[in-house]
DNA sequence: AGTTGTATGATGTATGACAACTTGGAGGAG
DNA sequence: CTCCTCCAAGTTGTCATACATCATACAACT
């Protein structure tokens, strides 16, 4: 009964109605608006029994490929082959890994920064300064004051008025979150406050040229903020594999 | 039979077990490298049939939440969470939307340039060379470059090394792909000219700074040009609105 | 001890039936 | 003739059951 076609790898049916079909999509045989076939005719074309087609449409659904409508069909979605950005890390985190992500955020948050400098709110300084504030009570209370600092960075980039710069930063603070977190645990004690107070004071030199209005001030204390960040990471490996 | 817990809305079953799931991964109840529950657990945990358990499973991997290995059971992925970075558009283009896209793009682009312009090998200026060529073909055959236009940034973020700059410029670049057609199409004849002819022009600035290895230089040029860039799309829309 | 066989439980696929929903048109009321 | 109602066909959503395939653990055999 079932067709020569992909017979070869039995395992994972679905896997391959699902290749077939987004390929044609994409090629554009398929277009945004059309309606593709029913179910059943994919079951019939495809030789393969309808939990497979499910779960090949419920994969491309899941994909944003697809939108299907109960007892009327499924369509394809406007806009369908656009992948999203996503950074495929390779599991280790290698340093030049890292660094690679760094010089991302060196782009965008200059340039935040600067833009940031001229459109921000009162508002935007006010929750600037509570997290500021977190920061340094956090580091008084010896915690890694990760979270002020990355709320700290997230505010300045809500303050340029452009939802994409604290959308993709986020999405970066996301990627190397834990890594950074093991790194400041590396150091212990005095070394770790005197590192989180200098931290501090890069902070508080952008802060103040936000609040001045002054754009390159900005950009360049933010560039310095983060190629700091980017020495000390390549210091802290050093180290480790020292040890 | 069916609990009342999701009795209110029958429609999208499998959508209600996938909230609950990746709400409870989300949460941390189900912590990476976790097994979670069976199947025909899960069927009788929340009183719906397989075929639903199995759809909402089939979601959760395709959101990269999960993985399922044949015959062992299905694991939370590690990083499970992270949602991948997209821009949400809702349909309609407006010159606000276009314009914080482009600011995007001068963020990264300017500083690739400047990258770029440290690592940037002979097969980079080679095939930077090549994409102008072709623009400048394109031009003269009145065509709209937009193609080659494409490749020359492309290349550029290539050079950097860094493939995350590349990644992102071509994700941006699809996405405002269509309409600077249109806005190219509607300029017609000597105007189109001068315009692709000026555009040229920036870009042959930008590979000349490449080539003398001056990031600073790089980075000013690309940034002038996108600059432009942007005024022309203020300008085109203007005249747009008009007519 | 080391290898093989087998039992067990998990996911993958097939099949048939029915429920819920949408659409379009037949048929009646005005 | 027009409009409304209602139903019938077609499609997706859900359920139930059975079997196939895979991976692992443990018993049995050499």
């Amino acid at each position: 009964m079932q067709t020569k076609t992909t017979a070869r790898q039995p395992r994972k049916l679905a896997h391959a109605v699902v290749e077939r079909l987004s390929g044609r999509i994409r090629r554009g045989e398929f277009k945004p608006g059309d309606k593709l076939p029913t179910e059943s005719e994919i079951t019939r074309a495809f030789g393969v029994s309808r939990t497979v087609v499910r779960e090949a449409m419920s994969r491309l659904q899941a994909a944003e490929l697809v939108e299907t409508r109960h007892g009327v069909g499924t369509f394809v979605r406007p806009g369908a082959g656009r992948a999203p950005f996503r950074i495929h890390q390779v599991g280790t985190a290698t340093l030049n890994e890292l660094i690679a992500i760094l010089e991302l955020r060196i782009s965008l948050e200059a340039e935040a920064a600067a833009l940031a400098a001229e459109r921000r709110s009162k508002a935007d300084l006010a929750t600037m300064r509570r997290a500021l504030d977190a920061f340094a009570r956090q580091v008084a209370q010896s915690k890694d004051a990760v979270q002020a600092d990355f709320r700290f960075h997230l505010t300045i980039a809500r303050a340029t008025g452009n939802r994409h710069f604290a959308d993709l930063i986020r999405y970066l603070g996301t990627m190397l979150f834990p890594r950074t977190r093991v790194n400041s645990a590396q150091l212990a004690g005095e070394k770790r406050a005197t590192y989180l107070n200098r931290v501090n004071g890069e902070h508080e030199k952008i802060s103040e040229a936000l609040e001045r209005r002054a754009p390159e001030a900005a950009r360049m204390a933010m560039r310095a903020h983060l190629e700091n960040s980017r020495e000390r990471l390549r210091r802290a490996y050093r180290t480790m594999l020292q040890s």
